[in-house]
DNA sequence: AAGTTACTAGTACAATGCACGAGTGTCAAG
DNA sequence: CTTGACACTCGTGCATTGTACTAGTAACTT
């Protein structure tokens, strides 16, 4: 017994782990079922043991990587949870960008992706929404969060051509929409400087206030139920 | 010559045609460059003339399911034509469900993503966005609609289970998430109703509004350069 | 000591993307 | 009519993938 490794035992947790750190260095494409095993020391088959196939392991990372992201405890003004929540969704899917297009599709049903989604809508009930509608906002700024997150770590969109890193790529995009002809692209011209400009916090912060006005607007409509966002009423199930 | 076939040039739309049609037959895994061969009569490497590698093939079809996007024109009233707008790309989407993975984190600039994007930003700028301002509202609209439909068409979420369909799949997470303890998760429960319901068109319908009234707000700022957007001022570049 | 259970892992297989190179037909020039 | 360049086609082959099958081993119970 002495001599045999004491080896720790495998978990759910070290392989959503391991997982991870393999996409975090080598990509997404660096993840194969050998790959995690050789990073966890263990024979491939092994893997299959403790998960039922390859997607149970991305399922694995998803979760993991919830796990990151850090919920405001319900402040005095709601929309400062919100934009704290919204930004600290954000900033764990920029500090593992590249496993950002397993996460997303992947409903949020993990233990952490349920301590998310039940800490962001009691934000919203704590500010006085009633259930269908702090639901309803939960997944509205949810969606664009991860909206905003695909596009912002889309390295998925020079795979056309891996002769380019991303910066290149970039700079071949603003030359293209430069060199079209300005009688059919004046406003995406005009735009351009912000669209390939890399200010994504600000654009990020638009969004998010965008956001918060249209919530605070469809809450006080639903208050004095009488008048409330602009020519439509808000859907409140 | 006139016992050979008349065979029609292979065109990057050809291409695209066929694989989005294999798509929504097949799902996205029965796209593999064998089979869009089959579906075009033609040799698996033939297809390697006209384009670089794979995703190159998922860049067509991207485009090719754009062009199912309709612009309305510049409405009397832009929000008109934002609603509109955000519908069309939404439906198109959902016509082809099983696309959608291929078509996120795709930056939209093929001839076809030109168009939308431009027709877009038009909207907002003849709305009196100045173009900075444009093209965030396009861009976080935009982010919005893309990660909804993720959301609504993520046949991605139970891949884990195979043996499930998503009906099955989703009364599992609803059983699920109700035998929780109500301690822990009293607002996830209090709102399962709306999370697992199927109206998912009020849901899009909040999400666009709140947006619009944000967007609104930021306009309305802008003009009078004083108050707008509360607690913090919109970003104008 | 024997068996049961929890776990490990080697081998094998079908499917994939794609490199390679050997073919096609078409057309211009000689 | 021949030749050769060229645009295009595609069969073969290979490395890599997920995972089914199966034979193992270590620890614990009885």
């Amino acid at each position: 017994m002495p001599a045999t490794a004491p080896r720790e035992p495998m978990t759910p947790e070290r392989i959503g782990d391991a997982a991870l750190k393999v996409i975090d260095a080598e990509g997404i494409e660096g993840l194969t079922v050998r790959s995690l095993a050789v990073e966890l020391g263990v024979g491939t088959m092994t893997l299959y043991w403790y998960v039922r196939n390859k997607d149970e392991i991305l399922e694995l990372v998803t979760d993991r990587l919830l796990a990151e992201v850090s919920f405001p405890a319900t402040e005095s003004d709601w929309r400062i949870s919100v934009r704290e929540g919204a930004a600290s969704v954000r900033s764990a899917l920029l500090r593992h960008a590249r496993a950002v297009p397993i996460i997303v599709g992947r409903g949020a049903f993990g233990p952490n992706g349920l301590r998310m989604t039940e800490a962001s809508i009691a934000v919203f009930r704590a500010a006085g929404f009633d259930p269908d509608m702090a639901a309803d906002a939960y997944f509205t700024i949810s969606n664009f969060v991860t909206g905003f997150c695909i596009f912002e770590t889309s390295a998925t969109g020079f795979r056309t051509r891996p002769d380019l890193d991303l910066q290149a790529y970039g700079q071949m995009l603003r030359q293209y929409v430069d060199s079209l002809p300005p009688a059919l692209y004046p406003n995406l011209q005009a735009s351009a400087d912000r669209i390939f400009g890399h200010n994504l916090d600000d654009r990020f912060a638009f969004g998010v206030e965008c956001l918060i006005a249209g919530f605070q607007a469809g809450l006080e409509a639903a208050r004095s139920a009488s008048r409330g966002v602009p020519d439509r009423p808000l859907t409140t199930g």
